[in-house]
DNA sequence: CCGCATCGATTGTTCAACAATAACGGCGAG
DNA sequence: CTCGCCGTTATTGTTGAACAATCGATGCGG
């Protein structure tokens, strides 16, 4: 299965395919706790079980994918502790950051530009888009922190919660009623009472960290 | 070169080695810049490229070597920006969890007992030690907050970091006064006292910072 | 019904090969 | 003599096959 010829662009073969995986876990391609044959994805995916590796390593030190040896890498299943644990280090996080923020920082463009995206998939109901948004819109938030490190750390962050996501099926209940509040954060916070925002902020994260710990809860009665 | 016949304990071979390297880098054994050939470093460890290959993807992401496309792996040489911009993200960890910890959390103890052995091993001059108990004293303090990823990332940050300090020759001045400063930010915080506790600690990372970069501008003054 | 050996499937690791790229050096033109 | 072009060469990128090691299930005997 050669498939050199195709074609070369920059990106590594290796990394391409970390991106898609990455892409198809939280999009919810796959069950929570689901195992990752090697053969069949490397089959799926044309490429070398080397390879396909690679990618699994790096998934796994994201925390997409739990390995465990000799048994193959399966789909992280987040339990409550997990969440409790990411909502806790957002506040932590998100918080402190909006909080020390100079007002007319760059990455304030990108808080606005991530609400208006998230508000043109919301009303056509593209409630992935929607997701999508909203990481951008609090990745931005990070962003006034005005560390790569921190970013990058806390986009990873991000999508070990979006894998919970994938647990629950009502997506517009999930991600609908929180455009407004991003928006209302911004202005607050665009309007000079940082203060207000944060505490806005706050709620937003304290509602959201309940809803997502309620799907869980319904899931696991339901599934396990 | 088969040896598989040797000790097969728990970790995986890739993890092994992966740590292996990450002891190598801490410790300076290789020059910052310094270019890691696959085929001399496979040949040193005794395995084989696609095993070397992974242990470079691992340490890659966590920041301790940087990958060039076709051209190889080298020791990451940390920038000036790098040294700012790690020192602002502890500023931002460190203090915010110390300022919020629940004052007899568990890993308090962890403190004190890095505040000891930084402590003995300063008595014995063996440099390299107090900074490994440094580093384990202020992981401590950011495992107040309770987070197991942030620990993780905070661990990440403080290796690369260290990295830097492999350019600096006198390890006694680069080490030896914050053994003391260590222990006066715990004694502060047992005493009661948080936020004067925070004071000092925010005085120990800027005074920090001033010496890595001081060393840094001469350090590239020199050689560059 | 339960413990134990065997077997099959999957992962862990290595090796050898080839493709693709980048660095090195020589050649000719100006 | 310098500059830019072109082939050579060493190194990385990726593959496929091979074998060892381990896990899980299956089937047997007690």
């Amino acid at each position: 299965m050669k498939k050199q010829g195709l074609e070369d662009r920059n990106p590594s073969l290796g990394e391409t395919v970390t991106a898609d995986i990455r892409r198809l876990l939280v999009e919810g391609a796959f069950a929570p706790g689901q195992r990752l044959s090697e053969i069949a994805l490397c089959e799926r995916l044309g490429v070398s079980r080397n390879t396909l590796r690679e990618a699994f390593r790096t998934l796994a030190h994201e925390g997409l994918v739990t390995h465990q040896p000799h048994r193959g890498v399966f789909v992280t299943r987040p339990d409550a502790a997990s969440i409790v644990e990411i909502y806790r280090l957002r506040r932590f996080i998100e918080c402190r950051a909006l909080s020390e923020a100079w007002p007319s920082h760059p990455a304030v463009k990108d808080m606005r530009a991530a609400v208006e995206t998230a508000r043109a998939h919301g009303e056509r109901s593209d409630w992935l888009a929607v997701g999508t948004a909203n990481m951008a819109f609090h990745g931005a938030i990070v962003a006034l922190a005005d560390s790569a490190r921190l970013n990058g750390f806390f986009r990873q962050v991000l999508a070990e919660l979006r894998l919970a996501f994938g647990l629950m099926a009502d997506k517009e209940w999930l991600h609908g009623p929180y455009v407004e509040m991003n928006q209302q954060v911004l202005e607050t916070f665009e309007g000079g009472d940082t203060r207000a925002a944060v505490a806005l902020l706050e709620q937003y994260l304290a509602r959201s960290e309940r809803i997502v710990l309620a799907a869980w809860e319904r899931q696991a009665a339901s599934s396990g």
